[in-house]
DNA sequence: CAAGAGATGGACAACGTTGTCACGGTCAGG
DNA sequence: CCTGACCGTGACAACGTTGTCCATCTCTTG
């Protein structure tokens, strides 16, 4: 830039009025400095223009994995909302590990972002606070924060994972399963909750040996699987708690003589060409993403201090066959 | 950092030596800082740090759509490989949008990212000429650039293809068609090259009615695909020159009395679910982003003025039965 | 005991920008 | 011709760090 100044024969500030399309610089001194930018390339470095204006316009995105396709979709609506507002995303991916969270969310942080949207993979976010009261807004997606109190936007799990049983329970189900991830995930808890209350709703009981929660291996899944349909009342429709638990339980059932039904939490590309297609509980991870960082946005616009709000999306039902199946006594 | 050194009553540097663990301060001093930071609840700029040593320890991802799970797989090896060396990871969409892509890459040298990976929306990067020349480390990933000479990590789209297409001759197809994405699409045109090699190596002639470049809407697949299948030699067998051909090409011939035979370019989850299991040309998404990284962090690290280098990565055919059937007279 | 060596600490400038303020020139009105 | 308002411009400090270099202080050694 003083290169651009001496060149134009003209002070820092005005190339600087004029990089920055500030008013009141002749339209001559204008030419003469954009001349002089051109001829030596020069391009203003955001790094000190934020360290002087205190605002770096970028944000951090701290998802589980950005290979899963759901968190795909949740990424590319942040970034569109952020783009919106002129500035930039950070991603950076937890692999569920706690640790690794707080690493890249600290990083964020020293990096200046303007504001954060996380995926807790961590059960405790106090580690936050000191930023949060910095001036860092942060909005929670997916799950909720661990021990401390801020804006989160979440799929209805409970609601949506009724719904779905409440369908195999209108095709005449009675005996249904759940497999689930491990309990410790907010959401897994949730979808569990959402079994029992359908159940108990419809005057039915649950038995121990017809749901199982954990890491959802397609081994486990088998095994639970296996457990389910073999034990003295044998289940004849499966809920299915997540994305991993309905491909494998489709490969598994596949291959039974015994038709099961089947209703699966998350919806995935391809479901409707099964055999047969497989009804699920879909969200809608754009959704998730876009009122995230909507939120996030508001928050670093304006109103610095309301109280932290929770914005609950609801999941929807999409019947294709696999949950129309009638109960085989 | 001043409040810090105030507090600790020692000078400004001191407690730059204490936050990077510079060697030279009495474990006694050491001490008296650190508690001063814990209490005032210091944390570095990252952004002033890295004015001052010019190294901004970040690079740039700009790929099509993030939300596609090939550029998903394809982030998080890029990811991975920039976390291992320290760095932070910027990512933008282009939408296959030129202008778009433009943008987002000067951004992120505005930013002064150390480096830069991108997936070329535009068939012209020599806006990226004083950019490169300035030191930002650039490579490019799944297509090569355009007009200019740099770094590129592809997939061998053209060979991957006549290994498709000859699985399909061997199985005794002679009339084959092929769908691609427009042609302008580097890999569009390397996979139809593949095609048209293929055919020529087993002396089979290419009718122009066998083959169709455009957009991949469902709508046009279909077009295309009923054209291939009426004609006067209508085709036994279609090689899908995408993920998404492939998929609509299946919910097409899946209601087709005549089975058709199709391998299609890309895996994609579930295809051994469906029926037929569905053979295809896999490329390795985290392959090209892992190399990709690799690539510009040897830069980075070192050798500055190598010629610029040209990996292509394997297809590899995965049988699963869609590429088996015969066909049928 | 003097002097040199080594360890420890701090003052200052610099990184590349922007905000503040003051300066000089032009122009209209008295 | 003078005054005051207004406009375009530039000097300077500041943002929060780190690199350089020098000062001091404590040993050790001759």
């Amino acid at each position: 830039m003083k290169d651009v100044a001496a060149r134009a024969g003209v002070g820092l500030k005005t190339v600087s009025r004029v990089v920055n399309e500030e008013p009141g610089v002749t339209p001559d001194t204008v030419a003469r400095v954009q001349s002089a930018i051109d001829a030596l390339g020069f391009r203003r470095n955001d790094s000190a223009r934020l360290l002087r204006t205190r605002r770096t316009a970028s944000v951090g995105l701290v998802l589980e994995d950005l290979a899963d396709p759901f968190y795909g979709s949740l990424s590319r609506a942040v970034e569109d909302v952020a783009r919106a507002h002129g500035a930039l995303l950070f991603t950076g991916s937890s692999t569920e590990n706690p640790r690794r969270e707080q690493e890249l969310v600290l990083a964020f942080c020293a990096r200046r972002v303007d504001g954060l949207v996380v995926v807790p993979a961590s059960d405790d976010h106090r580690y936050l606070i000191p930023e949060i009261e910095a001036g860092v807004a942060t909005v929670f997606v997916d799950r909720p924060a661990g021990r401390i109190d801020a804006d989160v936007v979440l799929t209805d799990n409970a609601g949506g994972t009724r719904t779905g049983v409440a369908h195999l329970i209108a095709h005449g189900h009675r005996r249904i399963g759940f497999i689930g991830d491990q309990p410790g995930i907010h959401t897994a808890g949730e979808r569990l909750r959402g079994y029992r209350e359908a159940m108990a709703d419809a005057g039915l009981p649950v038995r121990p040996d017809w749901y199982a929660m954990g890491p959802t291996t397609p081994e486990r899944v088998r095994a639970a699987l296996a457990t389910m349909l073999t034990g003295p009342e044998p289940v004849t429709a499966l809920f299915a708690g997540n994305n991993r638990v309905t491909v494998t339980a489709v490969r598994v059932l596949s291959g039974r003589p015994q038709p099961v039904a089947l209703v699966g939490f998350d919806d995935f590309e391809l479901a409707d060409l099964l055999d047969p297609p497989v009804t699920v509980v879909a969200q809608d991870p754009a959704g998730l993403g876009r009122n995230a960082a909507q939120l996030l946005f508001r928050r670093l616009d304006g109103a610095t201090s309301e109280e932290p709000s929770r914005v609950e999306l609801p999941a929807r039902l999409i019947a294709r066959g696999s949950g129309e199946i009638p109960p085989a006594y």
